[in-house]
DNA sequence: CCTGTTTGTCGCAGGCTACAACAAACATTC
DNA sequence: GAATGTTTGTTGTAGCCTGCGACAAACAGG
């Protein structure tokens, strides 16, 4: 995967100076928005030649497009943007929670073009009714994609265990699945011919969160996702830490109070036990399985200031602080980002989750770390598993044509290429 | 640092292609040790003629020498053996613990020619003094190298926080540094013209077992070292995890029980409170600042099997496999490496932290995890602040002969070139 | 309309590796 | 012990990629 040392130290080659060239501007583009070709002559390096060279090669494969730029008042000759053509190329985003899943339509770039989300009840429904559901919503939204529009991906959060390798869901205790090889069998139902990826929904929020929400841009974050399970992703040196198996984030399970409940894990005291859905509601005086009709009643409890809410807030707050300090010692993050439940109490609990990491983490880590509440909300999940969808575009976008499907499905003609 | 994406993607060119190709190379035969050519044209895919090229020009840097390889039966022209000159190239590696300094020259492949040891009292001395001594260590250690050794860099372990960036100890409290410049004043002392690199001793014990040790050629491990304090290296994805500012790693501080002891650092209940060495100590009915004498002590029981320790270590274990519980969910390593403290009493802890493990580890986790002791012993730090010093050359091989200083210093004349 | 500035384009040169052909060094076999 | 087959180092050529310099194009300002 990575230039390993020792083991396998792979040799490089001068075509390879192009690909990762090409796949800087890429990304340049795909993350930073409309640049000028002189910008990206800075940013890389690399000489106007070269630029020039590779910004055509992307043109030539459909990626992106130079348009005139207004003149800015600068003298000297005006450097067209570079833009991508988010309509042209898109991946399919797909999400599923415990109680709703949702398929989007995301353009290169970023952009969320179309979205759909279907509700559904708590109940462990089958395996094959979320992929028939997901393939009606991919349905409905590839319809409406315009003609000359190319699908690279597909890309899937799970609130589960994901084995990266194949695409199996080993375990998703919130939704009933065990052992699921949901990658397959959405690849049979979707009649798509592009790669699948599934993940687990926490680390591709965390993805998107350092790419484009509250921590876009750098390179140490921690993303801690508060649903009815709590989950984690971590990015470390700009990288998504995957862990050996892929499972690397499970926050959730950290051991933070052994003598405290008990956990669907079958441990005692796990993190979720004190900070997830269920806990939340318990301290509140609610029933553990209220919903999302319950979450409502204690944000407005909270919202108009009643005593009691404040309290568990407070104890809640406490405990996210507990944990947090922990993984900030372990992880020294620059930016801890509180996604999903957490995000929607943050104002109520980041005063005490603040108290406690003030005792709790080493001094000299404390005073750089950021605790921030999440800034795509609930899209982060789709924005993520879209960026992982692009991955292989990204990392070797001259394979843009052989991996781009039309839109409307094979049954169509082929696509009118450029 | 890393190839970011998107801030500052930079573009490739083509020397970066041999100075990667170099590398590649030149890290093989360090980390694999003897290798053929024909080896090197297999790991690295490269041709005949660029393996040949490249490693003419790493014998001509005097980093290699290719011998003979006695004939081992096969048919075809032998390829010669690429090894290391160990003994003309070294690094000196330091390492400052609680109890003792020691200095050791360490070879180009890894192999530690000289090493001195000099134990010292646990109170907490300036570093002016620790300065001296490494110092005073290192002169003799030079004195005993050939004549025609070059030395590359200064790698230095610390039990304490190190900025790597300006190479200061920001708190070690064991030691009762407080924003020391180590770094700055190792570089007066010593009169040596290479670069100082300063780093905490569990990272680098870690990168020493992920590369030479217990964990060698592994991608995802999680070393932990249990001495006065409880310290930790992560290796993700066969990466160094350094945090935001480098502090990556003090799992020592993770809250495991808040109703438990107060800790040095000011919280309760950090997990360095329940398996530190105070901790062991205390629960085997010894005085808890007892130090070394009475570890030997402990160790005598436990292996006479009385009862009192046996419980004691059942204790232990449990909180030893409590808190790894938890990492282990977060981190998801393929290996734990036990080293220190730890190491010495893994057969008497590991069952009853397996046993935690099993109750409180993912089952998918679980499954995939090995916990092992350290195989390098005491070495570990001062192999991995080795391995830290060698990195600059690693990296971009063909500086070495600017970065080469006569081992006797400057006084004496220039080195006696190839 | 002219000047200064910034930027795209084109041709050439420099670096690097792959490929093919040849030579060298081994084991095997008769 | 000579011939054969196999594996590997070596050499020269070709292909790919980027940098550099010169020139042209497109803007602002006076």
């Amino acid at each position: 995967m990575t230039n390993r040392i020792g083991t396998r130290a792979d040799g490089l080659r001068s075509e390879l100076v192009r690909q990762s060239n090409l796949s800087a501007i890429l990304n340049s583009v795909h993350l930073g928005g409309a640049l000028s070709r002189s910008d990206l002559v800075q940013r890389t390096g690399l000489s106007r030649s070269a630029v020039g060279a590779l910004v055509g090669e992307l043109a030539d494969l459909n990626l992106v497009v130079e348009t005139r730029s207004a003149s800015d008042g600068n003298p000297g000759r005006p450097s067209p943007n570079v833009e991508v053509l988010a309509n042209r190329n898109v991946v399919l985003a797909m999400e599923v929670l415990v109680d709703s899943v949702a398929v989007a339509a995301v353009g290169l770039g970023g952009t969320l073009l179309l979205s759909a989300r279907s509700d559904r009840p708590r109940a462990h429904l089958p395996v094959e009714r979320t992929v028939k559901d997901l393939s009606e919503l991919a349905r409905q939204i590839t319809a409406r994609l315009p003609a000359d529009c190319g699908v690279f991906g597909v890309g899937v959060a799970v609130a589960g265990l994901v084995r990266r390798s194949d695409n199996m869901v080993l375990v998703a205790p919130n939704i009933g699945w065990h052992d699921v090889p949901l990658g397959d069998l959405l690849s049979s139902a979707l009649h798509l011919d592009v790669p699948i990826s599934v993940s687990n929904d926490a680390d591709l929020g965390a993805l998107a969160e350092s790419r484009r929400g509250a921590a876009a841009g750098l390179d140490d974050v921690l993303y801690v996702s508060g649903e009815v399970g709590v989950g984690g992703g971590v990015i470390a040196g700009g990288q998504a830490m995957a862990g050996s198996g892929g499972f690397a984030g499970e926050i959730g399970h950290l051991p933070v109070n052994i003598d405290g409940q008990l956990c669907k894990c079958g441990a005692m005291g796990c993190w979720e036990t004190e900070i997830g859905e269920e806990a939340l509601l318990r301290r509140c005086g609610k029933l553990a399985d209220g919903g999302r009709a319950a979450i409502q009643d204690v944000l407005g409890e909270v919202a108009r200031g009643e005593s009691h809410a404040l309290t568990a807030m407070n104890e809640q707050g406490r405990w996210i602080g507990i944990g947090l300090a922990g993984l900030i010692n372990v992880l020294d993050p620059s930016t801890v980002v509180l996604g999903g439940l957490l995000e929607r109490f943050y104002p109520y609990v980041i005063e005490s989750v603040q108290a406690e990491l003030q005792v709790r983490v080493m001094p000299a880590i404390r005073e750089s770390v950021r605790v921030v509440p999440a800034a795509l909300g609930v899209d982060a999940p789709l924005l993520g598993a879209a960026e992982l969808a692009w991955e292989p575009i990204l990392k070797d976008p001259a394979t843009a044509n052989r991996r781009r499907v039309a839109a409307h499905g094979p049954k169509d003609a082929h696509m009118s290429s450029a």
